[in-house]
DNA sequence: ATAGAGTTTAAGTATCTGCTTAAATACACT
DNA sequence: AGTGTATTTAAGCAGATACTTAAACTCTAT
């Protein structure tokens, strides 16, 4: 894609690319999806469960030494992503990765890691 | 993991789980490059020239319809995390990506997408 | 040396984020 | 119904971010 603006052809192609970047959806959820796990507590987050499968709040919050409030709401916005969910087992919430397609990626990727 | 803590075998397992999130620098890394390049302008950015190689400041700017030092300030950030690099010819300079590990996980991902 | 094109940097602003503490809620147990 | 545990929500604050415009810089062509 050139530059030089007054040849014909580079400014059709401009015209083109503009157009195939003017609704992007999949790029704007895979942005979301990356964003969101990208933060380095929910990243964290993610790790923990893939490693240990499940854990409850006060646990995560034991170990990545914050607070119950921040990791509460950090699993609030990894749950309406659809990252992870949740069982109740009395008082206590377990929360685990669900199969979401992103999860799939960033599970190799977690794998391929060997150590954090 | 389980929350019930009076069992020593939990606490035992707590403390080893927070020994290895202590440090954690692949994660670290991780999470950066996925925070760099999963915000909404620079996922497009980085999807451009997965698509078309490479491309200058200007047209990028014309394509996202932002303003140029926007769009400078962003590839500035990409460049800083080794994830684009640049080639002047006379006074254009064209970005293009690197061989980056992280970006071959990113352009496998792009591929599968299709349409944006 | 000068002018113009292309790019980067500086400064400002509005918005967003992630943490905290405090309060509220949900649930189990008695 | 009352109590305690576990969790969520509300409110506030400090810091970060992403965009803009203006200015400065880099390079080429003359």
């Amino acid at each position: 894609m050139e530059c030089v603006r007054p040849k014909d052809g580079s400014k059709l192609l401009i015209r083109k690319v503009k157009k195939e970047f003017e609704f992007t959806p999949n790029l704007d959820e895979l942005s979301d999806l990356m964003e969101v796990s990208g933060n380095p507590s929910r990243l964290k987050i993610l790790a923990l469960l893939y490693r240990y499968q499940e854990a409850c709040v006060c646990d995560i919050a034991d170990v990545l030494e914050l607070t119950v409030p921040a990791i509460s709401q950090h699993l609030g916005k990894l749950k309406s992503h659809s990252l992870i969910d949740s069982r109740r087992e009395a008082q206590t919430i377990y929360y685990f990765l669900t199969n979401h397609p992103f999860n799939k990626r960033l599970t190799t990727v977690f794998a391929g890691l060997g150590e954090w």
